[in-house]
DNA sequence: AGCTGCGGGGAAA
DNA sequence: TTTCCCCGCAGCT
């Protein structure tokens, strides 16, 4: 197949009459321009801006305005540490990945640890020591293996009034709690530890100390230790699109639930013992019943496990005393149930998805858009970066080793089923193939449809489904991919003025998507599958740094 | 203490 | 040569 993307640099990509519109909708504007973040001269004054994304994921380019502080700051969810690319001009970071529970313990709603890896290295290091506040385990770093094994990388580069952004590679791991949520829960926790160094000036107040955040409707008395995790009460003032999400949140209730409380007697005993503030406390979060409130990521999901890339597993050598006290202040209660799925941008993120999916409508299908890129082969991969074989069902809480086959036949039949929809309608009719999901360019903003007769059905399958092809799939160099997405411009975040973030869809992958399906119950049927297929394309050879 | 950016330097392909 | 990563340092919060 020939994903022809060979565009007019600096100029949007043309598109066709009938999709124009569309697409104008559903891209970014940085993915409207072809540029590279190595190219030498990058697209003058450009005319848009993007809003800023907190989660970019897959192989994305944004162009935010110079005066956007988020971007200045080079911010993202992911825990992206800086990495040195030898060129002054072009900030590199790369993905540290999440720090989850080595025994991936269920917290009491099914939900899973997924921390922020410290980005500091010392830090970090200090990070992986502690144990899990719900187990007693020890806690995990999930390293970041989605661009060819290598972690995601993000480049950054101010070029006059604009800063171009460039992400490489999808990440394979759930999304670790976001820096901000990191923050205010550190400041809260600061907080609260002062309140209570102060127990009689409030316990005589106690009712009127209400902490209130106006902005999410939310309050809940200071003292009470259930509010030692800090979590809503003092979460920063949301910006107003992420205000306006949260109120779009059909299940999100402003009433109810507003008091956090701890999962674990056990961690409430810890946490309240004064003493044990001193340091590093356990602060754990009880999930809302909309965790997107507090927990706006939508962790990937865990169940297939996989390769681990070039390095070793880190999962083996975690395991430590079981006894340790919980003394981490870095936890955060996360619903992995309902959040197989990336959307993007903190707004995006705070949707409820699983409120929101069953209204979508499948978009319309793009004819291929151009990228300056040289594609020739493609090739459809599972992302399955959590394979251990020491802990082979770490992350399959129900399917046992032995039903592997099992899951990998079931995953071969809708993984093709998933392919062979577009695949069977693609040449001719467009709108059939979109009909059933529009596969998009880079997961976020570019829809374009993959041509099936280079997606090669089997031997993705057989790719997706074959334990023995569990071994690392080596990707060129900076591959493209191609990401089957659903995205729903009736769904669109109704707050976004200019309509330019559709809502994508992403899983991790056909397995994780029968493992979510299995978890949650839900049949193995079309509408319930939204295909990630990474089609992999040969690298630019112009791609290369500015020294 | 931790985050961030810069830069030196080694390893691997 | 290119592209990774690790590491240390300094400035900042």
């Amino acid at each position: 197949m020939n994903l022809i993307l060979v565009g007019e640099p600096w100029r949007p990509l043309q598109m066709p009459a009938d999709t124009t519109q569309d697409a104008d909708s559903l891209l970014s504007y940085g993915m409207k321009l072809t540029w590279d973040i190595n190219d030498p001269q990058m697209p003058q004054e450009p005319a848009h801006f993007d809003h800023f994304r907190e989660w970019p994921d897959g192989y994305v380019r944004f162009i935010y305005s110079s005066q956007e502080k988020k971007a200045q700051r080079h911010l993202s969810g992911w825990a992206m540490r800086n990495t040195n690319n030898h060129n002054g001009h072009i900030l590199k970071k790369s993905c540290l990945g999440v720090v989850v529970c080595a025994r991936a313990c269920a917290l009491q709603d099914g939900s899973h640890l997924q921390l922020r890896p410290a980005i500091c290295d010392k830090a970090r290091l200090k990070q992986q020591k502690k144990t899990c506040p719900n187990c007693h385990s020890a806690l995990e770093l999930v390293p970041c293996r989605g661009h060819s094994g290598y972690p995601v990388t993000n480049f950054w580069r101010l070029d006059g009034n604009a800063i171009f952004f460039q992400a490489k590679g999808v990440h394979d791991h759930p999304r670790p709690e976001s820096k901000s949520e990191t923050e205010a829960r550190r400041s809260a926790f600061k907080r609260q530890m002062a309140s209570f160094y102060q127990p009689q000036k409030r316990s005589s107040r106690e009712p009127e100390v209400m902490v209130t955040d106006t902005t999410r409707g939310l309050c809940s008395p200071v003292g009470n230790p259930q509010d030692i995790s800090g979590n809503l009460n003092n979460m920063p003032a949301p910006e107003p699109r992420e205000l306006l999400d949260m109120t779009a949140d059909t299940s999100f209730s402003m009433t109810d639930q507003s008091c956090p409380y701890f999962p674990n007697s056990d961690v409430l005993g810890v946490t309240c013992d004064l003493p044990t503030f001193q340091g590093d406390v356990v602060l754990p979060f009880q999930k809302h019943s909309n965790p997107s409130i507090y927990l706006p990521r939508p962790p990937w999901s865990y169940e297939l496990a996989g390769p681990v890339g070039p390095g070793p597993s880190p999962y083996s050598t975690l395991y430590k005393d079981p006894s340790g006290i919980p003394d981490d202040t870095d936890w955060v209660h996360l619903n992995s149930l309902q959040y197989n799925v990336s959307s993007y941008g903190s707004y995006e993120s705070s949707l409820d998805f699983t409120a929101k999916y069953h209204g979508w409508k499948p978009t319309q299908g793009k004819p291929g858009l151009e990228e300056r890129v040289e594609f020739g082969q493609c090739q459809a991969v599972t992302t399955c970066p959590y394979y251990n074989p020491e802990l082979p069902c770490r992350y399959l809480p129900r399917p046992p080793a032995g039903a592997q086959a099992l899951q990998t036949v079931i995953t071969t039949t809708v993984a093709y089923q998933a392919y062979q929809h577009p695949a069977l309608k693609h040449s001719d009719s467009m709108q059939e193939v979109s009909s059933l999901a529009s596969c998009t360019y880079a997961s976020e903003n570019l829809p374009m449809p993959i041509n099936p007769q280079a997606l090669d059905p089997p031997d993705a399958v057989m790719q997706a489904a074959s334990p023995s092809k569990r071994a690392p799939v080596k990707l060129p160099e900076d591959c493209q991919v191609l990401r089957c997405a659903l995205a729903s411009p009736q769904e669109a975040d109704p707050f976004r003025t200019d309509g330019a973030d559709a809502w994508d869809v992403c899983l991790s992958g056909m397995g994780s998507v029968i493992g979510y399906l299995d978890r949650t119950g839900q049949s193995f049927n079309f509408d319930n599958i939204i295909t990630h297929l990474n089609i992999t394309l040969p690298k630019s050879k112009n791609n290369k740094y500015v020294h």
